[in-house]
DNA sequence: ATACAGCCATTAGGCTTCTAAGTATTATTC
DNA sequence: GAATAATACTTAGAAGCCTAATGGCTGTAT
């Protein structure tokens, strides 16, 4: 309806910003991302760390001890995903799995020391890859940009949210 | 360490610019992409397509009759993934594979009029979901964030293309 | 104390993507 | 025109993420 055509093009985001949203900054937003992963990947890797695996990593540093499902949770990951990364991870022994005593259901994710030291080296890869990202940015533009991204991702898990409330396939968009 | 603690705010990001992309803006990216591909899947899959099909019957949309080459430059794929997809729709009878008559290496994909007619159902429903993205964004806003993204694009793939000439794996980043 | 319900971790299986290796066709070179 | 190189698609196998179903432990109510 609203959709006016479906050149991409730089200036159709001045235009007509809906549109441009689905041909522009959708595919902007999922190139960027993949671009920064890549990035990342192609520095951590060097030390044996995967990208499955950093995610968890960063919020161990922050929270050593955390259970599988907290970390799921602090992680933004399903339980499965962390049954399979916490597997790997104890294997190349970056951390240790602990049953917990007073509570048998679950289990403490502990760093080895090998998986601590890691944060020293894995940080700063982050850190330049980052700077190497928003080089020539100007800091005021990527506030407004993080603000942007926030409120849109705001917006779209309060429309899951009422989506899933309502009925789940209905599409009375017309 | 440059980055203040692991507790997220708006705040920080003014402060301290390069720290909060990787703790913010690498974050925000990374679930802003998921949101808006969740939400869209979530539309499409009504209509029986997946998220691996979508990028393709897009690009066909614009350009029928793409080899499978074209098509993975197009939706920036690697073959082997552009196979898998071809096969599903193909399979759903979304679109037909027609050797090239003058150079039989290649192999052109073409709509089918029930994958043509897709269009004016899932098109609606993309412009759908990125008007509730950018619901309460200024536009002038969403230009800024676009070329905050786009110029981070390029960053990172000057980044990868400069790194993969040189040495692969040195880290004195300290 | 026993049964029922809820919580936590895991397993099983599918989807999407990638890299690496293989096959068929066309172009180039001697 | 036969050997070699380049091009286009395909297959094989792995990683990461998901949903759904399973098994163990805990807490509560009868």
């Amino acid at each position: 309806m609203t959709a006016s055509k479906g050149h991409e093009s730089a200036v159709a985001l001045a235009v007509d910003p809906v549109g441009a949203v689905d041909a522009g900054l959708g595919h902007l937003l999922r190139e960027g991302h993949r671009a920064l992963a890549r990035s990342l990947q192609a520095q951590i890797a060097t030390h044996g760390v995967s990208m499955g695996q950093w995610f968890f990593l960063r919020a161990l540093w922050d929270e050593d001890g955390l259970t599988q499902r907290e970390l799921s949770q602090r992680v933004g990951m399903m339980e499965p995903t962390t049954v399979t990364a916490i597997n790997s991870m104890e294997h190349r022994g970056f951390v240790r799995r602990m049953r917990n005593p007073h509570d048998r259901r679950k289990v403490n994710i502990f760093l080895t020391p090998k998986g601590r030291a890691l944060k020293d080296v894995l940080l700063p890869c982050a850190v330049e890859v980052a700077r190497i990202a928003v080089q020539g940015v100007q800091p005021p533009d990527l506030v407004k940009a993080a603000q942007v991204l926030r409120q849109m991702l705001g917006n779209l898990e309060g429309q899951m949210a009422t989506t899933l409330g309502t009925a789940a396939g209905h599409d009375e968009i017309d």
